[in-house]
RNA sequence: GCGCGCUUAGCUCAGUGGUAGAGCGACUGUUUUACACACAGUAGGCCGGGGGUUCAAUCCCCUCAGCGCGCACCA
């Protein structure tokens, strides 16, 4: 082995060692049997289970990377060390609207699109596009120096599975949990696909709001355009204005959508009144008019008091043939013509600009239309409650513990989970569909009222679809067709909230599952480890991990949010070339106490200086055992003061560490260690080595407690620095060896 | 509107009921050989404002302000 010399290049050493950490096995925990001292007895050899958050394959490594695996990767490798069989589970997620929104942009400068090109060629489009550069990822991660065991890598559409997520659907359904029906929701109208509440972000806006003469009322709205669609007019129960109104019918006039575009007119027609809570007396004039089919609230108030349903908006956008000679026209569009026409029949009373926030779509910042469609929805209420349970039993915590109460707020007001999308790339829905038999919307399947929903009766009415894995071998129905598959895919959500036993084989989920932490930024806290909570509940009957680490958000030094759009993202790939793997983790976890983090990349220069001082005393101490070979495994006997002094530091380093790594202070042990490596053991005690060897009596002693303290002190700082600790390790002339660092044991203090 | 968090040295942040620390930066020395990506040292802070509890508060309580985030509203 070559010794220790010269300036220490992390480039060279990282990809080289990182391959023989590879070649070793040792990520596998199948291979780590009887190490360290164990039995290799998979039933007594304790485990430690990490669920990597799955990127995405469109994604590349970003600096939230660096910090959702650095940290497991740091107890990882802790409990590899410790002697536990330890699996660091990756994978990746096939990321539906994302993907095909990646594609169909490629195809975009083709000059085709994904209707063109038909269902099956655009799926098999984006396998190719997968193919291609699904896999980068993983090659970025690597970069980082995590410890995964890569044999076990797994994709949310591998065949395997797959066929999880089918089931889960089937059994769900079988339960009665899952339903169809026809309800309004949050549609994107560029992506043409309806949204779950999650995938919605707000924009802040000024938009105008309208007072519009409703018969003895007059009311604010910031969409007139959707008046063709009103079926009633709400008040607050309590206000006293308008009680004399409530449970009638009134005449009222309003815009007529025929005649011609140029000559707006009036028609008279009869609304019904009534109350709800939802209604703000304090908002516009205290009367709302109430349009179930584009709006969220308005459907939940119409579902409450029987209105009906008129959908005036389509798919993608634009007003339908309801909307009379507004029909085709954008909703944008259709707006301002409304309102011109409004005020040319003398129905417009005032305006006045108001400033709130629209829901936009997550993926492609596109306005949210709310429309009504058949969907499938899984009801929430049973699942939300075994995940509230988890953490309020403590079965599951969550660290830091202030995370727990937007946790129990969403889970206690959960609205069902719209579970299908109108996309073509992920898992097809199992589900098919009589050719022959029609259906038609039916009044009943329009108003599923609240109390319906919450029950526990099974809602859907299968009396035209089969749901199934395998495509029935005859129509129930017509017997006589080929039945055909639902066109919609599942959210992206359903099938990665499986992963803690999806991602593990049958043999697997036998030792592996359940495991011990996921750990993730807090906006997927809800979107991901709730469900995985009441996913590992419902198919294995146990929670899938026993923590949940939320670390900070990385922000821009002043503090604002990065944003790939705005180019202030912080590329760690940049960081790792430039100064190393090893100092770009150093430089994160430095800094992440647990509050969001101010990037500072002095932190990651501080981490190469304290990398190269790793190197150096590295030099200093092999020169030293060149004059008297030292064993690894005994502990010195420390004889002077200075001796002794390291000897005491070196202990409480090491039981601070171990505590301090096991409760997630990842930061604080990093310092505690950084501080005792440099202060303690450079400055003072190779200070006083230099003294100690130049005297026969004391020399062998001093490279004994020398050595020992240095190899001592490449362990603990393995976890943080993998890297640089393995190489000086593998360079260190010492007997009593083992082939890695990586699984060196820490002993635990006496 | 409700909730959570933050406000400490020029910058990024730790921290403790007894008048404050780190990294980076600045300044002054030192090329003393493991390391100048270093060593020895120095300067720099009414610990956001106000009030309270206490013998004592940066740390506990109340309040105000600013910033960030989540939820709700978004007719």
């Amino acid at each position: 082995m070559e010794p220790i010399s010269g300036a220490y290049n992390p480039k060279d050493t990282e990809a080289r060692v990182y391959k023989q950490w590879e070649e070793s096995g040792y990520f596998n925990p199948d291979k780590l049997a009887g190490l360290a001292g164990t039995k290799p007895d998979s039933d007594t050899q304790k485990k430690y289970v990490v669920y990597m958050p799955l990127p995405n394959i469109t994604g590349t490594l970003h600096i939230g990377h660096v910090l959702d695996n650095t940290a497991p990767d740091i107890l990882i490798r802790h409990y590899r060390m410790k002697g536990f069989r330890t699996l660091w589970l990756p994978g990746t997620d096939h990321a539906g609207i994302a993907t095909q929104y990646v594609v169909e942009k490629q195809l975009k400068k083709e000059n085709t699109s994904r209707f063109e090109l038909g269902r099956e060629k655009f799926t098999q489009r984006v396998w190719e596009w997968k193919k291609e550069y699904g896999g980068i990822i993983y090659e970025q991660l690597k970069k980082l120096g995590i410890s995964c065991d890569w044999s076990r890598t797994r994709f949310t559409m591998d065949e395997a599975y797959s066929k999880d997520v089918l089931g889960a659907f089937v059994r769900y359904y079988k339960k009665g949990l899952l339903y169809r029906g026809y309800r309004t929701v949050s549609w994107c109208p560029r992506c043409e696909t309806s949204l779950s509440d999650l995938e919605l972000e707000y924009k802040e806006e000024t938009t105008t709001l309208y007072y519009i003469t409703y018969g003895p009322f007059t009311l604010a709205t910031t969409r007139p355009e959707t008046k063709f669609g009103d079926t009633g007019l709400a008040v607050n129960p309590r206000d006293k204005r308008y009680e004399k109104y409530v449970g009638k019918e009134i005449e009222i006039e309003s815009l007529s959508t025929e005649g011609a575009l140029d000559a707006p007119s009036k028609k008279k027609n009869k609304i019904s009144v009534v109350a709800d809570e939802a209604v703000d007396v304090e908002f516009g004039t205290g009367v709302v008019k109430v349009t179930p089919a584009h709006d969220l609230t308005d459907f939940e108030i119409g579902s409450r008091h029987n209105l009906p349903l008129v959908q005036v908006i389509d798919e993608r956008g634009r007003m339908n043939e309801l909307a009379g000679k507004y029909a085709g026209m954008k909703t944008s569009d259709a707006r301002a013509k409304i309102v011109e026409d409004l005020k040319a029949t003398g129905l417009l009373q005032k305006e006045e600009l108001y400033v709130h926030n629209v829901s936009v779509c997550y993926r492609c910042a596109h306005a949210i239309e709310p429309i009504p469609s058949k969907q499938w929805f899984l009801k929430m209420e049973p699942l939300a409650k075994t995940a509230l349970d988890a953490v309020k039993s403590g079965s599951v915590k969550i660290n830091p513990e202030n995370f727990e109460k937007p946790y129990t707020a969403w889970l206690e007001n959960i609205r069902d989970w719209t579970v299908s999308r109108q996309i073509w790339w992920g898992h097809r829905l199992p589900v098919y569909f009589c050719k022959n038999k029609q259906e038609e919307v039916s009044k009943s399947e329009v108003l599923i009222s609240k109390q319906a929903q919450n029950s526990n009766n099974k809602i859907q009415n299968a009396d035209n679809f089969v749901v199934s894995i395998e495509k029935p071998k005859e129509c129930p129905f017509c017997k006589n067709c080929e039945m055909e598959q639902s066109p919609d895919v599942l959210d992206t959500w359903f099938s990665s909230a499986l992963w803690p036993f999806a991602g593990l084989s049958e043999k697997d989920r036998k030792n592996y599952y359940p495991g011990d932490l996921v750990a993730n930024a807090r906006d997927i806290l809800n979107l991901w480890d709730t469900r995985m909570i009441f996913s590992g509940i419902e198919f294995m009957g146990a929670v899938p991990f026993k923590n949940i680490l939320v670390h900070g958000t990385v922000l821009t030094k002043d503090g604002k949010r990065m944003s790939k759009s705005l180019g202030t993202g912080i590329d760690p790939l940049k960081y790792i070339n430039e100064y190393g793997a090893d100092a770009t983790r150093f430089g994160v976890i430095w800094q992440a106490s647990g509050q969001d983090i101010r990037w500072d990349e002095s932190a990651v220069a501080a981490g190469r200086k304290f990398l190269n001082k790793i190197w150096n005393a590295g030099r200093f101490v092999s020169q030293k055992i060149g004059d008297f070979p030292v064993s690894a495994a005994r502990e010195p006997e420390a004889r002077t003061e200075a001796d002794k002094k390291i000897m005491d530091s070196l202990m409480r380093a090491k039981t601070s560490s171990a505590r301090g790594i096991e409760s997630f202070e990842f930061s604080k042990v990093l310092h505690e260690l950084y501080d005792f490596f440099w202060h303690d053991f450079c400055d003072s005690y190779i200070e006083s080595a230099k003294l100690q060897t130049e005297s026969n009596s004391t020399a062998k002693f001093t490279v004994s407690v020398l050595s020992f303290v240095f190899l001592e002190s490449l362990k603990l700082l393995h976890p943080f620095v993998p890297f640089v600790t393995e190489e000086i390790y593998q360079r260190l002339s010492i007997t009593d060896k083992k082939e890695f660092l990586m699984v060196e044991n820490i002993q635990e203090n006496s």
